[in-house]
DNA sequence: GACTTTGGTTACTCAGGCGTAACCCTACGC
DNA sequence: GCGTAGGGTTACGCCTGAGTAACCAAAGTC
């Protein structure tokens, strides 16, 4: 096979920043697909349709490169959910609404979040970025309750309050995964499954009683 | 430095069944500090106190030696959980039993088990592994609520029912997590507050309602 | 139309770490 | 007392994959 000789220019010479965000695209798919360490920085850049030194110079060493992924998922979620739960609302909505924005931007980024974010915990040099980011999810819920709670004259403990945002957090978080895991299911109605189980308990559930959104 | 005489044995040479269990005892150390991939078998072998080539004539490879620690692990929580959850007791009884045992088990073994889980999500050769382990488990739970609804007279559809365990197994997989980043922390009272959150939700919490163990 | 910046490439270097070949030696069976 | 199996070692082969050096060419710029 010869050198590829200047005929079609296949479209190449792209601004920075548009390549970039096909690097990201490329590496959260990689990297959902294969873990931290399996990804190979070869793969990534062949993906992204560009050779491996451009990946290097824009955007750096492969955890710079994971970070950014990372933050940049991490920071479209965020401003999904804080853009859905508004702080004037009961906070039966407001959970609800939170919920549904977070399983709607899992759904709509099935392999690029949820498997992500299940790469980050255990490797330790992101483990912090995570925890810092799954923080400030716990601490809206937990002013989400405290703020309930405090409506109502009464107080509890930091830890508690903690404790029980981060079970939500975390039941959230494994539903997002069963969602990642199962294509055909409806965002929508696993945010309402969560709900209840979140807002009912299983006491209520066994009962018979059930939640389910006012506005159908 | 001189050949060492073989003055100090050391109390060296043991059975193949000892050294089995040292060796499983110390990769789950390593991969529980480092990750799957970032351990390196001459780590876990030195720390051991064996070589290498030891490590792999009695547990094979690498993927075969984690494989063996998440099933050692693994086992030894069913187990524990399976003995405390009899199930001829109520649901919020054994719901509690069940909780108490696996908050119990992961105080336990901090460093041990509830890292190790975490390193398993994501690497695509554990993953089944582990969705077997944890399948086991939501399938136990799902049981349980659907016998103690039809100890009702009611019946729930199949997936709900997976969903709501779903979501419980990953509200305490996530307080587990918690726990193992707090060593301060109790399980015992994890373990209640995980009771209040599951058995009563947010809604009760809200209301001041709580639950808590009938035996004090 | 020369000069420079910016987007792009090929072709390496180099280290870490899995897995193994080739050996050694002590305890036990007989 | 002698063979053998099982517990143990050192030292290496070798491949994968991160990161880089050196170079190339199209767009702007003046």
């Amino acid at each position: 096979m010869l050198a590829r000789v200047s005929s079609t220019p296949t479209f190449k010479r792209l601004p920075r920043a548009v390549r970039e965000q096909q690097m990201l695209d490329a590496a959260v798919k990689v990297f959902s697909r294969r873990g931290f360490h399996a990804a190979s920085m070869d793969e990534i850049a062949d993906d992204a349709g560009i050779s491996k030194p451009m990946v290097y110079a824009y955007l750096g060493t492969k955890e710079e490169l994971f970070v950014a992924c990372l933050h940049r998922e991490g920071t479209r979620m965020m401003e999904a959910i804080a853009g859905a739960a508004a702080p004037d609302l009961p906070a039966d909505e407001r959970l609800w609404r939170g919920l549904r924005a977070f399983f709607g931007f899992v759904g709509a980024h099935r392999d690029g979040w949820a498997v992500l974010y299940r790469q980050a915990r255990g490797e330790q040099p992101f483990a912090a970025e995570l925890a810092t980011m799954r923080g400030r999810l716990v601490e809206v819920v937990a002013g989400m309750l405290d703020h309930a709670l405090r409506a109502k004259g009464r107080e509890v403990g930091a830890t508690d309050l903690e404790v029980v945002a981060y079970a939500l957090v975390g039941a959230t978080e494994s539903l997002a995964d069963w969602l990642a895991d199962h294509p055909e299911a409806d965002p929508e109605k696993t945010a309402t499954r969560m709900m209840n189980v979140a807002w009912l308990g299983a006491d209520q559930l066994l009962r018979g009683i059930t939640w389910h959104p006012r506005t159908p």
